[in-house]
DNA sequence: TTTATATATAAGAATATTCTAATATGTTAT
DNA sequence: ATAACATATTAGAATATTCTTATATATAAA
């Protein structure tokens, strides 16, 4: 049973870094290309490819290969979900100390 | 605006480690002295105390003392709602591969 | 005020994570 | 076959996390 607890945070650490969580955030609707995230996000070919293979291998995500691009999804909205609620958390907080998400 | 995925991946940490997901759980219903917590987990006292010490740190748990006890309980329910989101996905997928969560 | 009980803090070794730079692989078009 | 574009992998330094050991602090009881 502990076994459980280690495998359910092994699935959270994907979670804890903020780039991986602004992919997430970006996967949310529908697929996009390496290509297509490098662009919304400015980060770099090599690191968003770390990333999402790190989310791969915990199958947070699953590819799709179509001619030269690799396409990206969630394999299950309930990540999404999960976002959210912590999202909603911590909106809460920041309401609560008079600012807002937008703000930052 | 990536300034809030840095808050929330620093949430995120604290579920990213089994031993806090299993005092969490222990915390779902109830607050619990650091004494129920060493009884219920057979962990040092020391360990869970810094454990406590960390999600207190990112406002996950409070604490409350009575007598020489200190009884630590969720700042928000929501944290046992994203918690279960994600064992329901890990559930999901234990089942595709014919385990329970009860044989972990 | 000393003793016992409960909890917290500090220091440090072992381990894990993250980013950058360099390079490799896969696909399409020429 | 080779050039151009898209994506993946490797290696390693910098940084962060986790546990253990030792010790400190807080409260209550004797």
């Amino acid at each position: 049973m502990r076994e459980l607890y280690k495998i359910h945070a092994e699935m959270c650490k994907v979670f804890s870094n903020s780039t991986r969580l602004e992919i997430l955030n970006l996967l949310r609707n529908k697929e996009l290309s390496v290509t297509e995230l490098i662009g919304k996000t400015k980060l770099s070919q090599v690191n968003i490819s770390q990333h999402l293979s790190i989310m791969k291998s915990k199958n947070i995500v699953t590819s799709d290969r179509k001619g030269k691009n690799v396409y990206y999804k969630l394999t299950t909205p309930k990540i999404i979900k999960a976002f959210d609620i912590i999202r909603e958390v911590l909106a809460e907080r920041l309401r609560n100390n008079g600012k807002t998400i937008e703000e930052l």
